[in-house]
DNA sequence: GTGAAAGCGCTAACAT
DNA sequence: ATGTTAGCGCTTTCAC
């Protein structure tokens, strides 16, 4: 295979004894260009194949029409529709998507800004790791402006575009307490994020408007065990176990809101491994309704996310943002998610 | 916030009174600099904050250090595997992802590889949509090199790294048969790929192996009703539908190999509202472990993907193939899947 | 050890 | 309608 090199611009033009700069003129739709001359180079481009460097362009242009994600884990489902909102509305708008994984990792987000600034991206959409920010900081200065997706940093003065989780939280438990529970608990991953924090907050609100007793030893801390292996789908796993001690203990509650359905997942397996079965032993609420939450058994009761959608608002944002600069005021949206109750409450 | 101009090595070089030729090679670690103006370099470019910019490197050095990423759906979990096993192996070694999702459309598949030419990347990981593979060939013939992921196309003579689903059909059709199944069928997706070929011709030959009968009759395809929403997750939906016919017909297999764990989630569903049960009404298999198919009642008997690993060995693939040429042989890797026998057989 | 000059592929400004 | 010139930010000769 011969390592064809590629086509440039002034292939074209010196195979038609033009210059280079109508070749990129005629290319680029310009209207001053003959009409014979244009269809000679349409003609020439294609027979010979010629695509245009982006690199060059950018270099010229100040824009090399890509955008950056920066996400924790594309093996969240949750991440993975994300990325297919934001995918193909991006690319509808002649952009091009640079994917960076951080794994809640503060030390690979440094990196990630960095290497935005390196391909100096148009702009980045970012689910943040939170608690360090500095560089994020440093992007912003540099001109590139970011959208946070999902969770956000209010202190920067970005966009953002999330889910109003305490909204999500504060109907799932109100849903339970009007199906008779009264003793709630709450299970959530061991990550100090604005999702998490929101979600704690609705289940607190809706307890307290029924006149229910709640404190922050109803709300349990799942540890994801990400030292195991960095970058590992979610598990049910962790939950199974807590759910064990959980089901086994003396006082058990009425029902559980889980922070996302695998750990419900691993609450049904706790279940049914001492005979005990959702709703009449234990409720649960599920979040995220994963595709496979209206296929268990029984059929879990979740908060619907939009992630898809989430995604197309993020690159909406970043291109409305990208044309009128810096300094019109940040725009913050936080989508209401829905409640599907099926048969686990 | 002021729009900061990006800072140029021009910028550090002015501020130091040397020449901008000067700063970029202190920065690049030549030697031809004194320690003395290397340090004050240094310091600036730090206080400044300077970040180089690859599209001039590219420009220059002929390589932007991008690897592409082409995929069909992100929302499939061992594609979103497969990303977290690219992501980070590439970027420790120096590349950046640029990643494209085709949704099993050829259409979107060409301009995916336009978009590689385009971005000039050093080489790409594809899995391919198949059917039509013309705009590889260009890729190929301007270049760049093409790794092919899960699904190989052959004529091309590029490097592959997949599975060997004739192996785990085979093993999983014989588990079942061990098992006491003799009518066993298959459900695979509506797909025109090696992938579904090589796992059907797995179960023939197990079937043949063990002197049962088996035709294409026993081969069910599932539709996956792309049509209805571009880029959904993966449904059990489909299979359920399927899965209540060939539960209540007269002529009721004894097992099932399903060509995916979602496709097993729908059978489960088809049999619980008859009261059945797998394993005792019939036997099934999944394809995938999922990370819920542990944790489904009965847990799922199925064939774990090393999707991870897939997604290093295509990335060294890759930058062996630039450090040798187009010109070596290509090589051809299948892992191994695994049966994890569980409950439902 | 350092600087000046050239050029990567492209587009924009300014001729003609 | 077309060509010439300049320059985007960087690295690589080649002088000194």
């Amino acid at each position: 295979m011969t390592d064809t090199r590629r086509a440039r611009l002034r292939d074209i033009a010196t195979a038609l004894g033009v210059s280079v700069n109508t070749v990129s003129r005629a290319l680029g739709g310009k209207d001053s260009v003959s009409e014979h001359t244009r269809e000679r180079i349409m003609a020439e481009a294609e027979r010979i194949g010629y695509v245009p460097n982006t690199h060059a362009r950018s270099l010229v242009l100040g824009s090399a029409m890509t955008i950056g994600l920066v996400i924790t884990n594309p093996s969240n489902p949750f991440y993975a529709q994300l990325i297919n909102g934001i995918e193909p509305h991006g690319r509808g708008r002649g952009y091009s998507l640079l994917l960076m994984v951080t794994d809640e990792s503060v030390e690979n987000e440094r990196r990630a800004a960095e290497s935005l600034l390196r391909s100096a991206v148009d702009g980045a959409i970012v689910v943040p790791v939170q608690g360090e920010t500095a560089h994020w900081t440093r992007v912003q200065a540099a001109g590139v402006p970011i959208v946070f997706a999902n969770r956000d940093v209010p202190d920067l003065g970005c966009d953002f575009v999330g889910i109003d989780n305490e909204h999500g939280a504060y109907e799932s438990t109100r849903h339970l307490i009007a199906a008779g529970a009264r003793r709630i608990q709450v299970l959530e991953e061991d990550l100090p994020i604005t999702t998490i924090a929101g979600r704690i907050a609705g289940f607190h609100r809706a307890m307290a408007d029924a006149g229910l007793p709640s404190s922050d030893a109803d709300v349990i801390s799942v540890p994801t065990r990400r030292h195991d292996s960095a970058i590992l789908p979610w598990q049910p796993a962790e939950a199974y176990r807590l759910g064990r001690e959980l089901v086994a203990g003396d006082d058990r509650p009425d029902a559980v809101v889980a922070g996302n359905d695998f750990f419900a997942l691993g609450l049904y397996r706790a279940l049914a491994e001492r005979g005990l079965r959702a709703p009449g032993d234990l409720a649960i609420v599920g979040y995220g309704d994963h595709p496979y939450a209206a296929y268990m058994d029984p059929p879990l009761t979740t908060v619907h996310l939009p992630a898809r959608r989430i995604g197309e608002i993020a690159v909406d944002l970043l291109l409305r943002r990208l044309r009128d600069g810096a300094d019109a005021a940040p725009r913050k949206q936080r989508l209401t998610p829905e409640l599907v109750v099926r048969a686990s409450t």
